[in-house]
DNA sequence: TGGCCTACCAAACAATTGTTTGATACTATT
DNA sequence: AATAGTATCAAACAATTGTTTGGTAGGCCA
């Protein structure tokens, strides 16, 4: 049988797509690191576009299957299992950067969504989402609304975003040893998790009134 | 004197680049938008590349001038000084999509970062990091760390910039009802203020001893 | 006036890139 | 064995795009 040489192309569009952008990153580079001739892609997917979906659909499932969502002993503690969860979190972005194509793509579709955004966002980040909700009632009251248990989710995901999507900002305004020593994965899990979780066990519960908008 | 075609052609280029990217963008497009010659970007930059950089210190210097960065009574309380902040910082980054396209360009910068992006940080970035962290220090103990500031910073920066990065991601997130009536610019700022005071009020103190780490 | 420089323009150029084509080997089916 | 279908390939194609060219108009100065 074939060489496989479509699923060759898939995986050599991933990485080049993940660090070159849809635009930059050519058919002949891909076919070249794939070892398939040129007009494979087209004979096998139409064209340049649906080679980026299918790539975009192989890594998010490749993530899924290498990054199992929860797992820690049933009997952890909320607070231990939000700082798995964000420890979780931190770990896919910041990746080394060998293997983290994946997160790059992810990134790409953020702040310029084509089509594949919307299933990712279905199967890949709704699921994240609604572990954080379900460790977040563990330790808020019973009454809480919808949105704030999500503005709190948002809050905890956003300080995680930050450190990737600001990460060259970052290198420029934290001085490298500073870095080295405290932005670490592990310090910043460590930070992240008890601003986190300072700010949910002070929150204040007002639910019904409107609050000041100055 | 001519009609400064110069100025017209960084002008058009700015919202140009900013919405479809470097590549997408074409000399072209620009041209014809700013009512110029297509030789003019080779004449007047010497290349697209020196064009797009001279657009982003066009759209830097215009954000500069009209976003002063702090403008409230001096005997302002710290919290409401957050506050301010904050809200400065949403409205920044959810800006209406008309003007926003300086926003837009930054946002490339942080995951694609160019030459450009060096002197970014250091004219517009480094200035608002270094308000929030006296905010912060009207807060926080007199002995706290370099780091902890920071990281506490950038806790408040990563929840804002949540909601523009991930913006399309929210809006698949949140159902629109729900959005419109709690996550507007108004609900957010509260949300995000009260959020981080709580964080910072109630946050340990360790500096000296090493966290655990798990 | 006559030269000189700058700004501008229409047209052409050269390189890249996505896509198509026609042929060839190979497999499986009848 | 003959046929049909699939996968692969080298080469060509067509469109786009950044860049260059040669020329024109007009201001400025000697």
């Amino acid at each position: 049988m074939k060489d496989q040489t479509q699923l060759r192309v898939v995986q050599a569009a991933g990485p080049i797509f993940a660090d070159k952008g849809f635009d930059r990153a050519t058919i002949r580079e891909i076919c070249t690191a794939a070892e398939a001739n040129l007009a494979s892609v087209n004979y096998h997917f139409g064209d340049k576009e649906t080679l980026y979906l299918e790539a975009v659909r192989h890594a998010h499932a490749l993530k899924m299957e290498q990054v199992p969502l929860s797992q820690w002993p049933s009997n952890t503690p909320p607070e231990e299992q939000l700082r798995f969860f964000i420890r979780a979190m931190l770990s896919r972005m910041l990746g080394t950067d060998e293997l983290d194509w994946g997160t790059r793509l992810l990134m790409r579709e953020m702040i310029e969504p084509t089509i594949a955004c919307k299933s990712i966002v279905e199967d890949f980040i709704r699921p994240q989402l609604q572990l954080l909700l379900s460790i977040l009632d563990e330790m808020v009251p019973q009454n809480i609304s919808f949105h704030r248990k999500h503005q709190m989710a948002f809050s905890i995901v956003g300080q995680c975003l930050h450190y990737r999507v600001a990460r060259e900002f970052v290198n420029l305004l934290i001085p490298e040893k500073e870095r080295a020593e405290h932005f670490d994965r592990n310090h910043l899990v460590d930070h992240i998790t008890e601003f986190s979780l300072a700010a949910i066990k002070n929150l204040p519960i007002p639910d019904s009134s409107e609050k000041k908008t100055s």
